[in-house]
DNA sequence: ACTTGTCAACGAAAAAATTCGTAGATTTTA
DNA sequence: TAAAATCTACGAATTTTTTCGTTGACAAGT
């Protein structure tokens, strides 16, 4: 019974992560038909995963309704937190500058965006 | 035989490459040493998930010598790369500036390092 | 009420990751 | 050169993740 707990969310973890962040609180079906636009996984593959998600902490299961409702036990935030935290430290050894250049060099971001992120630095220099 | 090609490295394989990407190429007994700097792996441990990540072509194996002599596969840039634009994706759904804030809150960054960060996004814009 | 469909629970299989014991080859050392 | 140490290869056990079939409870439509 006992799952192993505080660990990452593994990927079909995130991917159901991502839809009820991305969605609110959901059923099982809910959840599995959104996961269903692309690629295939069977419904009670998804009930599965959300029930031993519930087990490991990462989901709160509300039971008062005949069908249950799913939501993250964890904002989006905190999780991203955690999970770009961890990365830094497994791969970059703690840099954040490098981790920002890769990030940067992985995907074409905007002009606007950079000027986003650039101002959230500002914000970040004045504390 | 058939390993699994093409997917991100593992916790315990991410662990290998960093070990060879700070000291070069070196021997199983060399990473399985760095390795028990901190907690414990049975040497043939190490030896085995090198040999896995060689067949899955992480690594590459020189065998002119007695000892082995493995290296990464990938340069630390390119590895950086997939791993921090994968959890881009995944995560983040790919806003980039999610990503950067995250790990801004997720690290204590020096001054210094905020800076050497500016600068390198005023080159970013530059292109 | 009865048939049909949806649901949660459970067990278990399949796939992947991690661990290590043992055997046999090669090198070192005494 | 014989014993001890070191190395690779191999197989297998263990653990975790991912998958799904089956069963029995419940609900909706007829």
């Amino acid at each position: 019974m006992a799952r192993r707990k505080n660990s990452r969310p593994t990927d079909r973890e995130l991917t159901i992560l991502r839809i009820l962040w991305d969605n609110g609180p959901s059923t099982v079906r809910h959840v599995n038909e959104a996961m269903n636009k692309d690629g295939n996984t069977g419904y009670t593959t998804t009930l599965k995963l959300m029930q031993i998600m519930t087990e490991k902490g990462l989901l709160v299961r509300d039971e008062s309704q005949w069908k249950h409702v799913y939501k993250p036990a964890l904002t989006e935030e905190r999780t991203q937190k955690q999970l770009v935290g961890d990365l830094l430290e497994r791969a970059f050894s703690g840099s954040a500058e490098k981790l920002v250049m890769r990030a940067l060099s992985a995907k074409k971001v905007s002009a606007k965006e950079l000027a986003r992120i650039r101002k959230m630095l500002d914000e970040f220099r004045r504390k």
